[in-house]
RNA sequence: GCGGACGUAGCUCAGUGGUAGAGCAUCUGGUUGUGGUCCAGAUGGCCGUGGGUUCAAUCCCCAUCGUCCGCCCCA
């Protein structure tokens, strides 16, 4: 009776010091994700495979700060308003911060890499990145202020080899057959043959780039907003059909290049064209099948700086989802810094947003939380060092083993299991301590077998196969 | 930066001008060596925050903060 008093006595004085606590808000501040541990072994199993492919072709891992100096990152033609910066808590004049921002991509990043490390490096240098970004955007559906880039580049001093454009879009292919999440496509173009082509319908040079974006919303938003969107811009009725006739040249690979060669365009577009079909012959010499490479003359890409080859990759089913992975080749990595040319082609996979989509649309669905295979319970404490014993065994057999060593009731330690999806349990008892035999109970069956302690290794792979 | 919606239990949400409810989750028991189903019970809320109207506000009004959706832009 006094106990039962007693606890009711602590409980209002817990209560009351609870309510005393301060309310804090604890959910995630907008745009910054987090995953659960199921989707993130799903990401870590990603970065594996991503990182292993950059690695056999060949590219290097750079780790740059997350912070910068602020002039530099802008000095690149970064968007200030999506920039956030570093400061104190301390510092709470506006003005005073300490002069740093955080990355908002690995471009900015790689430039100043390569600037302070010009004479080091080997040319073409071949470097990856992979690692959170910062953008001060409204977020939204599939977008966040915080993200993974995985990002390559291949730098060349004064020239870079066409070739190169043709080996970035093989890793593309690489990378989405080794992460097997159906089938896809890269769309490649050129902008030069855009750019000459515009030029040659004169195009005012200044439009130029704003026709470009124009143009690349063509799937988005459809022929007849596009027109609108060009004869809003000033151009042409009849120029803006002939812009959009151009763009909707559809027809296997072959068959586009055809028409492009009877299309008269000016020296700017026969280059792109030259380049372009180099580029599409070094993708046969290596075998990259026809279905995952498609000329597709709409794609412009949004960002001024590609001045060459653009790339996108398209999901096939889920083309809702837009371009899973971008990128494309350009003049001027870091002439800024560093007053050379250095001219570049790069991807990059935003590694947060596909994979919350990815999620969001089922195409891929996380599995268990746990890697543990096997969970080693009790039936009673009196038994521990014995369970602790077998789960060391286990281990070393190559499973990932977990011992519960709580003093539990064995349907809380079968609960625990199943809340991780840990798909075998191991029981020892009383019974089994005795005669040197365990349980192995198949979680997903239920079934349950005795077995000697030399046949435990074969139970345990008939079941993990 | 602009436009729209919404803030009620840990989660998803109902609800009413007279200080609150469901489902799920959690905990306990039914079951001192066997989980996922079931049954019973319990815990859990300054109804986002500040102000106004009112005898009375979770509800109406204003502000603020926060979140979501879209636009811009992009990954």
């Amino acid at each position: 009776m006094i106990k039962i008093f007693m606890s009711k006595l602590f409980l209002i004085f817990f209560s009351a010091t609870i309510s005393m606590m301060k309310k804090y808000n604890i959910t995630c501040p907008s745009g910054f994700p987090e995953f659960s541990p199921a989707e993130e072994r799903v990401r870590q199993n990603w970065l594996a495979v991503i990182r292993g492919v950059f690695e056999k072709n060949g590219f290097l891992p750079v780790e740059t700060p997350l912070v910068e100096r602020e002039e530099n990152l802008l000095a690149k033609g970064g968007n200030p308003k999506e920039m956030y910066v570093l400061k104190r808590v301390q510092d709470d004049d506006d003005t005073s911060h300490s002069g740093n921002a955080l990355r908002f991509d690995h471009t900015v990043p790689l430039a100043l890499y390569v600037a302070r490390h010009l004479n080091e490096l080997a040319f073409p240098f071949r470097r990856y990145s992979i690692g959170p970004v910062l953008r001060g955007e409204r977020a939204q559906k599939g977008r966040f202020r915080q993200f993974d880039q995985c990002d390559i580049d291949m730098i060349g001093s004064g020239e870079l080899s066409l070739l190169n454009d043709a080996l970035v879009a093989v890793v593309i292919v690489q990378l989405f057959e080794q992460l097997n999440i159906g089938e896809f496509f890269v769309r490649i173009n050129n902008r030069k043959i855009l750019t000459g082509f515009f030029e040659n319908l004169n195009i005012k040079s200044k439009d130029i780039s704003a026709v470009m974006m124009i143009v690349d919303d063509l799937e988005k938003i459809g022929a007849t907003k596009v027109l609108e969107n060009l004869v809003k811009l000033g151009v042409k009725k009849d120029l803006a059909q002939e812009i959009l006739n151009f763009t909707e040249i559809s027809g296997t690979n072959e068959e586009i290049f055809k028409r492009l060669e009877q299309i008269k365009g000016g020296e700017l577009f026969t280059e792109g064209v030259q380049d372009l079909k180099e580029v599409f012959s070094a993708l046969s010499a290596m075998n990259v099948p026809e279905n995952r490479v498609k000329l597709d003359l709409s794609i412009a890409r949004g960002l001024d700086y590609y001045t060459g080859t653009v790339y996108e990759t398209i999901l096939t089913g889920y083309e809702g989802l837009g371009s899973i992975c971008s990128g494309g080749r350009y003049d001027d990595l870091a002439e800024v810094f560093t007053g050379k040319k250095l001219p570049g082609v790069g991807i990059s996979i935003g590694l947060t947003r596909l994979l919350s989509q990815l999620f969001d649309a089922k195409i891929i669905e996380p599995e268990r939380s746990s890697p543990t295979e096997v969970l080693i319970i009790t039936t009673s404490p009196d038994f521990m060092s014995n369970a602790l014993e077998i789960g060391a065994k286990i281990r070393g057999m190559g499973f990932c083993t977990e011992n519960y060593v709580e003093d539990k009731k064995l349907g809380k330690q079968f609960d625990y299991a199943n809340k991780l999806g840990i798909p075998v349990c191991v029981v020892m008892g009383e019974s089994e301590v005795e005669k040197g035999t365990v349980q192995i109970k198949n979680m997903t069956s239920g079934e349950q077998t005795e077995v000697t302690l030399e046949q435990l290794e074969k139970g345990l792979k008939n079941i993990l196969k």
